[in-house]
DNA sequence: TTGTAGGCGTTATCAT
DNA sequence: ATGATAACGCCTACAA
């Protein structure tokens, strides 16, 4: 019809409908204290003229920004990040939030700089931590100094005036390491993830649970660090095979790791898993798509991202923000990379 | 030191600086005009009082949000997002832009009214458009009628008036079909990509270039349509491995329908390489990972982000937009998944 | 080289 | 329930 870039603002409703600009704001902003007849009347010229209110002018005067940031690791490997995206824009969107994206390489010296740089120059209204953003404490530090809104989504102590998204990271690591354990292991390695997320020590601490309620003896030597990479794991992996008495399983604290230790299984000429079984964590995409398919627990990632976007905008528009009540539940999936150890 | 939130505004600096506002003005945004000796004078009070401009302020007063609109598809597959988000967030951040994204899941019969609300809606002055998104005639037809201008990473035609970013698909493709050729296959096979790509047809167009150079006859049976996913890959190829007169060698259109056929020919017992190569495209980040690691082409797409985003930020500021003067190189990567069909 | 006045489109205040 | 008017912080004219 009309492609001309001529941008309509209030001025223009207010005349078109006969009422104020004051009025027309109201209406727009669901505001009470406006007589129905008068409501339908100004939606009506918004709709005609395709009114849109100027973001820049609502900012400036209503100091609201309507924008959310989001701090993550750069790491290559946290394939994850691809549904923190999904699920902070899918909730961002509709809400009528920007989601800005704002990636770190750690460790970094000017973190503090950085985040403080991006928080008053992209003047985000809150902040989205996934892990291990939430895990560093100058990071939530600064951001409590500066009193900007954040929501974690990490496994640390919760705080009932913060935002945070928990998983029972530990109860399925718990769970896959009983699977082991179940299917005859009884020398099941370990990689640890990277020290500095929380999600490391939680899953540690479900196999040494596990371990221990089924009178398995926890061995040392079958435990190895790692650093939530592919490198780190094929190599931890390595280590633990090459040991006069490896183990018959390996779990690792993700699935990077475990496609590492795939890879050095491999390398050494042993079958995945008639002679080695093989778990990861958190069910990347490709966990189902190399060979074997991997064992590995999900998390439902994009729903936590959902969750921390839906509260963060929650508080920031004052409404109560109620923690969900439980932490989100992980599940193990059972694949073809791990498998009895003697089987029938 | 004071970590009260009171904003500074350029009323402060220029108080503190002993002049008026607009000579701060002058000062921040570079402009000409200004005595040495008061410039320093004006940079020294806005570093004391840690000045930063109101953004809101500057795009309402001066029609410049310094926000670049990234359209993507959202599909799970494409893992090269990752380098496009890092390659155009890298020149943004540093050039004073933000970057908002905008996945959209196609196929979109309301895309056009989703673009046109993100365009508005989030006042972006300028838009990325990677693969496929550069594709869609009625894509870049609108960002052309509402005078947007963006940047296009796609294989298609240049035009001279509009920032197109390439890269030698063809030659790529015509060099890897090449490499199979010359390890001795004469039976291979082609899973096309997604129709709606530019990149497929220059793919497909190159391995149709080499076997014909080479004087391999083209078999229509060994060409399959897939889609660029995982799933497309495996039922291509695995349509293909069940023929009488099954390749020897199959070329995907892309890493992760490569990574579908070594799956199909694991399910069937083949061994890759020895009894079938596997080549595909992009050196996704797993592609090194799976077992065996992939022979592939790699693209400089982080690069090619880059160049897009400091094109169009070039462009939006009135610089001169010249072109790159050529495509942009790929790289064949020979890895293991790929042999000699009668090894000495 | 520097400064003054007006406007950008909204929300907030305070009348009516 | 509605409206006039003043911020909000900056930039663009236009003066000086």
């Amino acid at each position: 019809m009309n492609p001309e870039r001529a941008k309509v603002t209030i001025f223009d409703v207010a005349e078109h409908a006969g009422v104020s600009i004051k009025t027309v704001s109201r209406v727009v902003n669901n505001e009470p204290n406006v007589r129905e007849n008068t409501r339908e009347r100004v939606m009506l010229a918004v709709r005609e003229l395709r009114y849109q209110p100027n973001a820049a002018a609502r900012e400036l005067s209503g100091k609201r920004s309507r924008i959310i940031g989001l701090i993550y690791e750069n790491a290559e490997e946290f394939s994850y990040l691809n549904d923190v995206f999904n699920g902070a824009l899918g909730i961002c969107e509709p809400a009528g939030y920007s989601l800005l994206l704002r990636p770190l390489t750690l460790p970094d010296p000017e973190i503090i700089d950085h985040i403080r740089q991006f928080a008053t120059n992209a003047r985000v209204e809150g902040i989205v931590l996934p892990a291990p953003m939430g895990d560093l404490p100058e990071v939530s530090g600064l951001l409590r100094e500066m009193r900007i809104p954040f929501a974690a989504i990490t496994p640390r102590e919760p705080d009932p005036d913060e935002i945070n998204i928990l998983c029972n990271d530990e109860a399925a690591s718990h769970a896959l390491t009983e699977l082991l354990i179940h299917q005859g292991h009884d020398a099941i390695g370990f990689i640890k993830g990277h020290p500095d997320h929380g999600a490391s020590h939680k899953r540690f601490a479900g196999y040494r649970r596990a371990l221990k309620q089924h009178g398995v003896a926890y061995a040392p030597r079958l435990v190895r660090q790692g650093y939530f990479d592919f490198e780190s794991g094929r190599i931890a992996a390595g280590r633990m095979l090459d040991l006069p008495d490896p183990p018959s399983a390996v779990l690792a604290s993700n699935d990077d790791m475990a496609a590492g230790a795939i890879f050095a299984a491999r390398k050494r000429g042993l079958n995945v898993p008639g002679e080695l079984s093989i778990a990861g964590f958190d069910d990347t995409r490709f966990s189902s798509r190399i060979w074997p398919p991997l064992t590995t627990v999900r998390q439902p990632i994009a729903q936590m991202a959902e969750t921390a976007a839906a509260l963060l905008i929650d508080k920031l528009n004052g409404h109560s923000t109620e923690a969900p009540d439980a932490p989100f539940e992980c599940e193990v999936v059972i694949r073809e990379s791990t498998a009895p150890l003697h089987p029938a």
